[in-house]
DNA sequence: AGGTATATTGCAAGCTTTTGCAATTACAAC
DNA sequence: GTTGTAATTGCAAAAGCTTGCAATATACCT
């Protein structure tokens, strides 16, 4: 699992600056249950640090994502949250109907992985997925 | 395969009422190639009926997503894609790396719709997704 | 410790999409 | 055809996120 001090070794590791600001919204995110957004996240860090801007968080969790250290999932509420990638994966049902969101072991793409893998040549990147559709009380 | 007509019959089955923007927006995506954006759209509608707005636009793109007559996609490009359903389903992998994007037989997502259904009782609508990862060349 | 290069930040502006509200319009009933 | 009613629209503002740029601060070198 990785903790902040893994974060940090991983940034520094590629180079990048450890500035108050990225501690405290890595921070944020670990403490979190998993599911956070840039706001809450935003929130966390002004409470401590505040003349900190909102786009320093949005820049930091682009960083995040393109080391690999967070997923970005979009559960259809009009705003994206974010998973560290250390706290295990699973995906999530998402009934657009009622609202209903179903917890999904990771093994259910394991399939889909490697068809994409072996037919395309493709490594597909599906961590934290949100797929939408109907539940079964929803679909009678 | 949805005509406009088609369109128009659902939308009158359903009580929606007919206006002359309603008909424009479902002509412009009917004529684009599949993966037109709203401001796309409004640029079509705009040509020869000024005055209509942009927040039109989104409403009814909003309202043919509900009834099933449109899917959005993002294609991580920072504005969202609509395609009409009745021009068939298919899915397209997208490299993150140099932006290559591959056509994928819509066939591919059905063991993991059928496991979601026998599993979960859950109706996942995975028509027309963008999935992310590397291609091939950039996997190297 | 001090100096330097450049990565990072804050700020302001912009882009895409959504929403509240009052004015308008489609459609049904007469 | 007129009227009534509720759906729909335009407008303006707002929400969520991104970007250009000048100012700042980190990490490295001496
Ligand atoms: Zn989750
Ligand atoms: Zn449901
Ligand atoms: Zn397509
Ligand atoms: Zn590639």
């Amino acid at each position: 699992m990785n903790q902040p001090r893994d974060i940090v070794k991983k940034l520094t590791e590629h180079g990048y600056r450890l500035t108050p600001q990225r501690l405290m919204i890595v921070s944020a995110i670990e403490d979190s249950d998993g599911h956070i957004s840039a706001e809450e996240i935003y929130a966390q860090v002004i409470a401590k640090y505040p003349q900190v801007n909102i786009s320093t968080v949005y820049r930091t969790l682009e960083l995040l994502k393109k080391l690999g250290l967070v997923t970005e999932t979009d559960f259809g509420e009009g705003r994206v949250r974010y998973h560290p990638a250390g706290k295990g994966h699973h995906h999530h049902l998402v009934c657009q109907e009622c609202g209903a969101i179903v917890d999904l072991d990771e093994s259910v793409l394991v399939p889909l992985k490697n068809v994409l893998l072996r037919e395309y040549g493709f490594s597909a990147d599906l961590r934290h997925l949100a797929i939408f559709g109907r539940c079964v009380k929803c679909s009678q």
